[in-house]
DNA sequence: TAAAAATGATAGTATTACTTTCATTACTCC
DNA sequence: GGAGTAATGAAAGTAATACTATCATTTTTA
């Protein structure tokens, strides 16, 4: 999905932008399968330079650092996230109806395209699962969001806050309940696997059907 | 809070017990200002020895790192917040009423007590809304749980899973509804203060009592 | 008061997170 | 086709981080 989606990702997210050329596309596609394979703290730019046969030098001139790696590729989640809730809403009327598809797209989020067998979705599904939040949850967050870099983020609450909206324009916490929903369609998955006795074994995507369209009434 | 609550605390959290000597407890409570100041990821031994007028050396001997250092005080806050859900509901005999009580402790963990000048536990609430996701978003996670090093979170979520159940025993999610209002607790403000189109700019308390009591029918 | 435990001082190591410089290769536009 | 420009690689260097080790000194306790 990341080579034919290609979202206009905000430019401050990069210093030369990685899905330009052949080296960068191969840094993000690699990026994400040692992420996912060592996880953030372990990863750097020098064992990703060795691993793809390039230098960490030429890494460097494509980000900044490994946190801003991160943050472009939680963005890139999450703009394929709100191309495929898109989808799963189009052509379906019933607001209700709109948001259980909407909720469906969220959790399925972790399915792979073999549309782009050289890109592997689940692994970045994976990666945005155990370490998305942390891309926010530094010191320099207000600056980092003052430059944008959280905006996809955004605009994908903005989209299901409408669809929320949609089932009750009363209800008075749509924001809340948006982001409080897509935290836990990646939290739960991540405790049914690791901390089980923190959620119930299973279907995430019930319980947050359940619990949305109880809060809307 | 600290001095005066003393949790028992898993003993693989720490190398030597850091609540039993003057320089251990020093550590905990310089180390939370610290943390609040700079974040985890600025935050070495090195800077609290020199602000602590210790060294390096000494403070490597109550935590293997400073994960398992930020583990600890995550986790002594789980304890104390435990500690409070009990005490607001007790002599409660209403099972609405209880759950409201349990997620007004649980939205005011921010207060600093008092009695405790030496303590200062509103910035350890500050530093476990930013940094507590991080103790278990680790590749070290299952063995982490493993040792029991997240035994205090786990108690926290049991105790408030009765009071769910008290509401509605057939409510199908119990854990993963419990889990999600804690996270939400922590998340929602930290939102409304650096992300703020992410939430609704406010009552907390009332957005998870809606949602809890909402779900639970 | 002697033994044991805790702390401090100092030094040392491997790794991380970069930056710099310069040579080489590749692309591009006239 | 050749000149100029941009991208990459190779190599080296730096400051900080995340520790560990050793040994002397102070403090505690029995």
């Amino acid at each position: 999905m990341l080579p034919t989606l290609r979202p206009d990702l905000n430019e401050h997210l990069y210093l030369r932008d990685p899905q330009a050329t052949e080296l960068g596309r191969r840094l993000l596609a690699e990026s994400v399968r040692l992420l996912d394979e060592i996880g953030f703290e372990a990863f750097t730019f020098k064992k990703l330079a060795v691993r793809m046969g390039s230098t960490e030098a030429s890494l460097y001139r494509y980000f900044e650092n490994k946190h801003r790696l991160l943050t472009y590729l939680v963005s890139w989640h999450w703009a394929w996230l709100r191309f495929r809730v898109r989808v799963a809403v189009q052509n379906v009327t019933d607001p209700r109806q709109r948001l259980r598809q909407a909720l469906g797209a969220v959790c399925e989020a972790s399915l792979d395209d073999p549309a782009t067998p050289d890109f592997d979705e689940a692994a970045l599904a994976r990666v945005v699962m155990a370490e998305a939040s942390k891309a926010y949850l530094t010191k320099e967050v207000d600056a980092d969001n003052e430059a944008g870099l959280f905006r996809e983020y955004k605009r994908l609450v903005a989209d299901l806050v409408t669809v929320v909206q949609a089932v009750n324009p009363t209800y008075p916490y749509p924001h809340a309940l948006v982001s409080t929903l897509l935290e836990a369609a990646r939290k739960q998955p991540y405790f049914a696997q690791h901390l089980p006795s923190l959620t119930d074994g299973g279907n995430v995507r019930a319980f947050l059907e359940h619990l949305a369209l109880a809060a809307l009434g």
